[in-house]
DNA sequence: TTAAAAAATTGACCTATGGTAATAAAATTA
DNA sequence: TAATTTTATTACCATAGGTCAATTTTTTAA
């Protein structure tokens, strides 16, 4: 198939294949569509997939002992999505994943993409290069938390995420920052007073 | 060089490299011997580096807009470190690098790893699979840092890196928890008192 | 389009952790 | 080993953000 035909080449902009390589990979990604509310993964699951956001908004959520959410990230269109520390190893899932708006999404399991790699060096470079931009997000979440205020998070937030507010709950923000939906709804207050 | 007697075997264990690949890898490894108290990286210059701890102890810390540090990541033997964030982009570095226990370290730069990862897959797959575990740690310290309390994740800490607490001081893990300096030392207490 | 359910807001009060300052202990260095 | 500097501890008070409960607003579904 000709790749500008190809949802390949909105998935792996910047990258072309050779034809041969086309068929192959498209082989090996599943097309998946869900409604808002659906579960995606549950925590002790095998996770065998990541998954590519077409449409939609996703979120990964970790339950912690007291029963409490804590929202680790949100994927809307052209993110990949998946529960990474357990996709990586052997371990199960210890996250969730949520279908917050209808979505329409791409899967590949970790068995294919290793055959993948070994195919074409192209797109372990994609795969690499993706983790490395993931890693630096995760650090400056780490630096926000231990440096900004609650506040302050919750402004950058929405000027970087602008997209994802309107997908989400207030109480999905809330517990991806770290507070409760009680101090987000004072904080948005002191905002429009400002 | 036979790669037995090299230093190749011990920082891509489990990798045997074809021959004709050592010498070219090796002549991209700088030896750096450092100081306790000697900085390594400064916020604001390019980072062209990545180092990996072959002994001694090293940390990662951003100052705030306040002057408050705070520590992203510690590494002893074995570990590699750099400011990642600015070492993937073009940006400059945001995080200062320090050494806390006189270290020898060897350092490749950016240009060398490209180079490197076009002559050699395996090298490439090498450093993808350590940013998975990277990334991996980095979101199990946000879930942390979102679930758990002062005090759990000080105990957390000691356990998971035994070996780090002896090399550093109690204001390098309060900045690395998140926590002041005295809250730390009330925790220590508390812990002692149990 | 109305009823029911879910989400957001608000107020009163509480708690974990922060800030400041003084002191003690430990680590350097002379 | 004595002197000096750095680090850790403690006490007292301050505050950001949490908890609980009531109410209002928004969304969903009948």
């Amino acid at each position: 198939m000709d790749q500008n035909n190809s949802i390949l080449s909105e998935i792996f902009k910047g990258i072309s294949f050779p034809n041969n390589e086309i068929d192959l990979i498209e082989s090996k990604l599943e097309t998946i569509n869900l409604k808002k509310g659906d579960t995606l993964l549950r925590a002790d699951e095998t996770v065998l997939y990541q998954y590519y956001v077409y449409k939609g908004c996703i979120r990964t959520y970790y339950i912690d002992k007291y029963g409490k959410e804590h929202t680790l990230q949100f994927a809307i269109n052209d993110w990949w999505i998946s529960d990474y520390t357990a996709f990586f190893s052997t371990e199960k899932a210890i996250m969730h994943i949520e279908v917050l708006q209808d979505a329409e999404l791409y899967r590949i399991s970790k068995k294919d993409m290793e055959i993948l790699f070994t195919e074409t060096t192209q797109l372990e470079t994609f795969f690499r290069k993706k983790m490395e931009k993931a890693f630096a997000s995760f650090q400056k979440r780490i630096l926000s938390n231990l440096a900004a205020s609650a506040k302050e998070r919750y402004v950058s937030f929405r000027t970087t995420y602008p997209n994802i507010e309107q997908n989400v709950k207030n109480y999905h923000i809330a517990s991806y920052l770290g507070i409760t939906t009680e101090s987000l709804s004072r904080i948005r207050k002191e905002l429009t007073q400002d």
